[in-house]
DNA sequence: ATGGCTGCTTTGAGCAGA
C-alpha cells in the first residue's frame, strides 16, 4: 500500500488555476488536497472538472475573495460531517472547511492575511485565530487522527523567513502571530515540515513583484501539522516548489505530507 | 523615495493579497 499523500495550496483563484491544478493532480496524484482562495461561488464551482479527473470535491466559496475546497480521490475513504465554518460565529469569509475522511479528520484554513500590524484587519486575524485555536481543540478532543492544514499566514520561525530582520515584527513574523502557531502545535500537533532535515531558505509563497521568487525572497506560510499518531507515521514532507514556476502561477507553492496507512 | 505583480470588479481605477 503506497502511502496516503496529503497536499495543501493557496491557488489564488480557481478560476486562472484550474488547467495547471489538473496537471499538477495527474502528476503529483495526491489523495487529499486543501485548496485556499479559490475565490468562486459554490453554484460556480467546478465540480464535474474535478469528478473527471478522479476527485469528489467539498467546498466553501465565496465571490472574489478567499474560499476553501477540499478535494478526495476516489477510493481515498469515505467523506463524512463536513464542516465549513467555525462555530458560533456570524463571519460571511469563507476560510474553513473540515471533513473527516476514512479515519483521518481533515481541517483546512485560510487564515487572514491581516494586512498591517495593528490594522483593524490584524486584530481581525487575531480574533478570527482565537476561534480556530478553540476548534481546532474540540476536533482534536473528538478524533484523535487529525490534519490541520492550510495557509496559516505565519511564518513560525525566522528559518521560515527570507530575511529575517526585514520582516521582523511584520505581519505574518509577529510574535502574536507566532504565538497562535505555537498554541496550535501546544494543542498536541507536529509541524510535518519540521519533522525532516529540509533544504535552508525553502519557502512555500513569493511575492508577484521584484523578482521575488528567482531570487528566493520567500516565507514558508502554508503549513501541514499532523496530530500525534499522524506524525508517527509520516515519511516525507516537501515544498514543491516546481509549481511556482511557469506561466500563470499561483503566488504560492503546495506542500506535500506522506502518511503510511 | 516609491513601487515594482496578479486577480478581481456591474471595465477600469482601486482594493486586496502577503
Amino acid at each position: 500500500m503506497p502511502p496516503l499523500k496529503l497536499a495543501t495550496w493557496n491557488i489564488n483563484s480557481l478560476t486562472v488555476r484550474m488547467p495547471r491544478l489538473l496537471e499538477w493532480l495527474g502528476v503529483v496524484r495526491p489523495d487529499i488536497v486543501c485548496l485556499q482562495e479559490t475565490k468562486i461561488e459554490d453554484p460556480k464551482f467546478p465540480h464535474l472538472d474535478f469528478a473527471a479527473a478522479g476527485y469528489a470535491a467539498h467546498f466553501a466559496g465565496q465571490r472574489t475573495y478567499n474560499g476553501v475546497a477540499l478535494l478526495v480521490r476516489d477510493g481515498t475513504g469515505a467523506v463524512a460531517d463536513v464542516v465549513r465554518a467555525l462555530p458560533d460565529r456570524d463571519d460571511p469569509q469563507k476560510r474553513v472547511i473540515a471533513a473527516t475522511v476514512g479515519d483521518l479528520r481533515i481541517i483546512d484554513f485560510y487564515v487572514p492575511n491581516g494586512q498591517g500590524v495593528g490594522s483593524d484587519k490584524y486584530r481581525y486575524k487575531l480574533e478570527w485565530c482565537r476561534a480556530a485555536t478553540a476548534f481546532v481543540a474540540a476536533e482534536l478532543a473528538r478524533h484523535p487522527r487529525v490534519v490541520l492544514s492550510g495557509d496559516f499566514n505565519v511564518a513560525p520561525d525566522d528559518r521560515d523567513v527570507h530575511d529575517p530582520d526585514l520582516w521582523r515584527g511584520q505581519i505574518m513574523c509577529s510574535e502574536p502571530e507566532r504565538g497562535v502557531f505555537r498554541d496550535w502545535i501546544g494543542l498536541g500537533f507536529k509541524d510535518s515540515f519540521r519533522l525532516f532535515e529540509q533544504p535552508e531558505k525553502t519557502f512555500s509563497w513569493w511575492d508577484y513583484r521584484q523578482l521575488a521568487f528567482p531570487r528566493n525572497h520567500g516565507l514558508r506560510i502554508d503549513h501541514i501539522l499532523l496530530s500525534s499518531p499522524l506524525a508517527g507515521a509520516c515519511t516525507s514532507c516537501r515544498i514543491d516548489r516546481n509549481a511556482r514556476k511557469g506561466a500563470k502561477p499561483s503566488d504560492h507553492a503546495p506542500v506535500i505530507a506522506e502518511i503510511v496507512r
